[in-house]
DNA sequence: GTCTATACCATGATAGAC
DNA sequence: GTCTATCATGGTATAGAC
């Protein structure tokens, strides 16, 4: 059934990735409903048999780009073994994160770089979604701390924050190919965990450079 | 001579702050220039005797905001006695850029929020402005790395775009009142410098886990 | 300097042919 | 299912009165 596509599916689908793609380059009022369909290979007015309006596209592109990441980091914690460490969970959430923003994904970067600046009523469909997926990382990292992983005195909400802010802004400077999806994810863990300061008397030397 | 305000000048700076302020909630696109007629108390045909075009107008809002990030940021390293150490260098830069783009500062928060979706030739004006900004940082974490303040193994170009991250991504969330721009500085600095692991009795390895 | 009035254009959306 | 044609709206920008 789920190999069953109709000509209606894939020309949705086609409007679809078209309309993440241009959401995410141009912001929501700057994307016109022409270029959209041009990327997509039909007429402006064609698109109304697929959808009733540019905000219910919005919406499906919001609603398609929140659930991809938040599956991927669930995914990534569920292919864990049990007795995986706190810092192992975490850091795979991160990866998890961060591949699904940045690897060709147009409908989660799109949600991420639009989402403050869409029609408040779009924003209040969503806001539930938006919540679950912070509560998923809320419990990763609560679970950590509790067992002894993270630094008791700090506030998570704040880490939690500074942590999504670090990894969502890379949508706003990523480009393949230049750094490794890896590469930012070790950086960030040995930000969290490790701090990249050195004691101030001590001249620590270890002579491994992160390439 | 700073004290000289016509008429004119105080419309434009009227003008301007409505500006940066719609901006900053909705967007460029969607941004009227009705709204910020109204919101600077007058006609939308009355802002071309102030302002060319609606471009040029956001083009000032750009230029202010950065300008006062850069400015503040500076003098935050000049105010700081000469034998500093690098953490409080970093520290009280982390605090200034911080500083603007929280405590109503609609300039620099306009920046930052829309840079990225707004029209090519307009980016383009702004680059060399936000590349000095860059380079700024890049001077203050480079010299506290060479010094020895800093770990050698990582990609401070890396560091410094996931710290930018963590601070800029706070327009999405910060609210006044519920966290003190000092805690947030402080969580920052805390991740940056110590991280906020503990260690964990088995593994050691530090970032590159390599499979 | 600011107003009113309006030209001009682009967009979101609809209707009906094919 | 997609096209063409078209409407209605609302926006940028201009012109001229005050």
């Amino acid at each position: 059934m789920t190999s069953e596509q109709s000509k209606s599916d894939i020309s949705r689908a086609r409007i679809l990735d078209a309309a993440a793609k241009t959401f995410r380059q141009k912001g929501y009022a700057a994307t016109t409903l022409i270029e959209i369909a041009r990327a997509a290979g039909m007429q402006a007015g064609s698109l109304y048999y697929h959808f009733g309006s540019k905000d219910e596209l919005l919406e499906e592109v919001l609603d398609i780009g929140m659930r991809r990441v938040h599956e991927a980091v669930e995914e990534s914690q569920e292919r864990l073994p049990a007795d995986s460490s706190h810092r192992d969970r975490i850091r795979v959430a991160v990866e998890a994160h961060l591949a699904t923003l940045l690897k060709h994904d147009d409908y989660t970067s799109a949600n991420i770089r639009i989402f403050g600046q869409v029609p408040e009523e779009v924003q209040k469909h969503h806001i539930r979604q938006r919540d679950a997926y912070a509560e998923l990382w809320r419990r990763i990292l609560t679970k950590a701390q509790k067992s002894g992983a993270l630094r008791r005195d700090v506030d998570l909400g704040l880490v939690r924050m500074l942590l999504m802010g670090a990894l969502n802004w890379s949508v706003e400077w990523y480009q393949p190919g230049r750094t490794s999806i890896r590469t930012i994810a070790d950086h960030m863990c040995l930000m969290l965990f490790n701090g990249i300061g050195i004691e101030e008397p001590a001249r620590s030397r270890e002579n491994e450079t992160v390439a």
